[in-house]
DNA sequence: GAATTCCCGACTAAATTAGTCAAGTATGAA
DNA sequence: TTCATACTTGACTAATTTAGTCGGGAATTC
């Protein structure tokens, strides 16, 4: 039950972004040199970010990366999501109906582990980027 | 973020147990077979849950295993932890002071992390394996 | 003594992670 | 224009982790 660098990653730098760029573009560099990450690990995460609307991109001298919407308006846990780092707490498939194995029903655990999920996503959906920004972070 | 079988499967062999080894040994292999887990994958689990004090052996000819401790007192939380499954939210080394990356400061990030963790923590340590028997989980 | 069951360490195939690399496109400044 | 900066994108790969298997042994009961 681990967070892996690609979540983390890119809340780190997202928060850098929300963080030291206020309003104009912010080079991807700079914030790779910063929070001392891989910049062409970071590019492949902002890719995705763009598009799924989190960020704009300026191309060219004195371009970068500006956040597309307010940074009160970003949960962690949408970033997370976006960035293909979900939370997998069942193992069965939520789409079909079938449980953890074969059968039909629902294994033993699973409302354990349904719970455990919800959990987390609850926590990680009532925090925004300006929450951990601004430390309202319990 | 996904949980791995080695947890999932501790929780699913000892809740087996729970719910149907009255006191009386459980061999593994009917447990492996009821809730179609590996069972040679078990073995290693269980001979780490018995080292951890968490079931009692019996062997021979209508040997199996027994809960050493009352399903009430047992926490989700310790099963995991006992098997090699623990939580880890936060990247920095909690025994060193030392943050993320070299800096001893604790990055912008960190109190977020801990707080999911700790959440996940207080969730699966507020739940026993009884709880989880008699479907008392929300 | 034969069947059953736990005990234990070593080994391995497959999947995932955590990146790198190379080539291209757009923009602004000199 | 030309150059330097910076985003864009896909392909590729090394290392790690996961999810097991396998083989032999030891204790216990019938
Ligand atoms: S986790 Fe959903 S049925 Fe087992
Ligand atoms: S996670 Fe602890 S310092 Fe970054």
């Amino acid at each position: 039950m681990k967070l892996g660098t690609k979540g983390r990653y890119a809340v780190m730098a997202l928060v850098d972004l929300a963080y030291y760029g206020q309003g104009k573009p912010l080079a991807l560099t700079e914030i790779a040199q910063r929070q001392s990450l891989p910049i062409s690990y970071l590019e492949q995460l902002f890719l995705k970010l763009r598009q799924k609307g989190f960020v704009a991109s300026t191309r060219g001298h004195l371009g970068g990366y500006t956040l597309a919407r307010e940074a009160e308006a970003i949960r962690i846990s949408e970033i997370l999501e976006a960035i293909g780092e979900p939370i997998e707490t069942t193992r069965c498939d939520k789409s079909s109906s079938t449980g953890c194995l074969g059968t039909n029903a629902k294994c033993l655990t699973h409302t354990l582990w349904a719970g455990l999920g919800a959990q987390m996503h609850q926590y990680l959906h009532g925090i925004s980027l300006a929450d951990v920004c601004e430390r309202r972070v319990v």
